[in-house]
DNA sequence: CAGTGGTCTAGACCACTGG
DNA sequence: CAGTGGTCTAGACCACTGG
């Protein structure tokens, strides 16, 4: 009966959609569909609980949004795996740390002239060509984020012919003998645009953790500057902070 | 005919719901729709665009998730305001940081057994007492965010006659002499349950951030466990963090 | 009372996939 | 081909609010 969340339960009062919500979180909960495992087809979901197909498709898209299941049009209503525990810091790293498999697939590596916000953010003039990495940040064959990263091009000469589909934190540190030292994002949720959604294979507006992202060495000076988003149905993040007293 | 964001542009192809909602996304980018103002009653856009009413409905859940518009029953749909910027800390040292007014409403304050998650964060046993309050934390007057908070009845007597409407990390330090240290959170984007969602007066389901927090004083003892609720359309959280060479 | 958004029906046609 | 979810219609009735 108890379940180990505590979301609501609404048994038998509110709109049809979040009781038919409701009732199946339970059943997940209680394991009589495990992770992986399909729904019924939403046909039968209407069958079963006498609604129009509006009203049913309205209630798995309630658990879809919690990051219960995930919507596939020819698998079906699948029940979600639990989410990856990350922290801020190298992907790779804190996949190793949870004991996952961490990946990077290189979607695109090019110099460019930087935006406003990748200037500012590297804190060069926008005349200064920075190198762009695209890469799609899997865990054990799973696509979890699109990482997109900028660095200033006269830090890190041939970067592009280094291994790029690893930690880019490694390469500073190690080709480039960095001491990276700090690092600062600002989060938002947000639904996912477009392209984004196509390249992580999700449904576009699909929420998302969406970082913008510095790395700092001891310097102060401004290393990295990224924009990163994860699929807020995956992911979540841990997060740890010194007082100021 | 640039925007400021890069979000899809979606012009001319694809569905319905996604042209009109980048169509009315675009306008208020624009201006021509300012923060706080009323968009088109819903049966107006259907006329506009062509659509049913459903599909204009879909539309506005979409920049409703993007927190770009507010809806309410009486007023309409309605330009929301752009996000409050916030660190991990103190609620009211952070809204103070960025010029805001922050206030706290006790909705409840008891004595409580602790919740297995809340024994564990404390580091106490189940049949210790402790203190659980309940606030809801405002930015010049509009609501952000439901704080529940624990604390351990025997590290802070008397807590429930103290003035419990500002900063607790104040009432911590100053009337019981503590070193709160450091703060740590493990952050996920849910939708909210109906509980939460009424008291922050916003929709069953609406996006939220949610924390689980923790703060620990010099020696390492756990202080504070919290559950926070930000709304995730009116919030993003700014982290900082060292790297680990 | 008129106007708002919230819910819901009972269908329809679509693209895509796998057998 | 049958089966899946995705989109869409053209209505309906609801609760709530403010004049």
């Amino acid at each position: 009966m108890s379940s180990s969340t505590e979301r609501g339960t609404n048994g038998a009062s509110g709109p049809a959609y979040l009781r038919i919500a409701a009732s199946l979180r339970e059943r997940i909960g209680e394991g009589e569909f495990v992770p992986g495992q399909n729904l019924p087809p939403e046909r039968e979901l209407c069958g079963q609980f006498g609604v129009s197909r509006m009203t049913a498709r309205h209630a798995l898209t309630v658990l879809e949004r919690e990051g219960i299941v995930v919507r596939d049009v020819t698998r079906g209503t699948l029940v979600a795996e639990p989410r990856l525990e990350l922290r801020l810091g190298s992907f790779s790293h804190e996949l190793e740390r949870i004991g996952r498999q961490p990946s990077a697939e290189l979607l695109s590596a090019r110099q460019v002239l930087p935006r406003g916000a990748v200037a500012d953010g590297l804190g060069i003039a926008p005349q200064q060509r920075v190198v762009e990495l695209r890469r799609l940040r899997r865990s054990d064959n799973e696509i979890v984020a699109l990482e997109t990263t900028f660095y200033r091009e006269d830090l890190v000469p041939g970067f592009l012919d280094q291994d790029l589909t690893g930690s880019l934190w490694d390469v500073l540190n190690h080709e480039y003998g960095m001491r990276l030292k700090r690092s600062e994002a600002k989060l938002q949720v947000l639904p996912m645009v477009s392209v984004t959604a196509k390249d992580l294979q999700v449904r576009e507006g699909s929420e998302c953790l969406h970082l913008l992202r510095r790395t700092f060495d001891e310097s102060g000076r401004c290393i990295e500057y990224a924009e990163d988003v994860y699929r807020a149905d995956r992911v979540s993040l841990v997060i740890e902070r010194d007082i100021e007293s």
